[in-house]
DNA sequence: GCCAACGTTGGC
DNA sequence: GCCAACGTTGGC
């Protein structure tokens, strides 16, 4: 089993409102990143866990767990013209971006910040992929050293 | 294949 | 709203 983080912005999908959809369940769509893209359609598999980020926001940190249910399939909001996320260059029979179905597993009982893991960035947390400059990768993978320290921050 | 221009991300 | 950092695009 492997470990990501995944960011998404709570102005438009937090994790509360993970929490009030059907199932707890939701595709994760929108990713319009190549690299990203890679690990939704190739890595991210059945039962690994994801700490859901929020990002661009007041207090920007890990609000929580989910699991991947469903492994890689096509992003249908890229078919969609209507769409925010629509991608004239991905065809049904040629898709160009792909989703990963996610399940709540549990909301944390309060924020893990982004303050308070730069405070780790030195030591504990040194090859955490989020705390590199300038990155901007919407999913990445976690090691497991990092996921379990992360956990006893809560 | 290089690289400038442009768009986006995301913290502040 | 600003801006640094980075990915993508497109001309050459």
């Amino acid at each position: 089993m492997n470990y990501w983080l995944m960011k998404s912005e709570p102005d438009s999908f937090s994790i509360d409102a993970l929490k009030q959809a059907p199932k707890q369940t939701t595709a994760w769509d929108g990713v319009r990143n190549f690299q990203a893209r890679n690990m939704l359609r190739d890595s991210m598999k059945r039962g690994d866990q994801a700490f859901f980020y929020h990002s661009s926001c007041d207090v920007p940190g890990i609000a929580g767990i989910v699991s991947i249910v469903k492994e890689g399939y096509p992003d249908k909001t890229a078919f969609d013209p209507k769409h925010h996320h629509y991608d004239a260059d991905s065809k049904a029979d040629a898709p160009r971006w792909f989703v990963v179905d996610v399940k709540l597993v549990r909301k944390f009982k309060r924020i893990i910040t982004l303050d308070e893991l730069r405070q780790h960035a030195a030591k504990a947390l040194k090859d955490f992929v989020l705390l590199r400059r300038g990155n901007r990768l919407s999913v990445m993978p976690v090691t497991n050293k990092d996921w379990e320290f992360v956990l006893t921050l809560e």
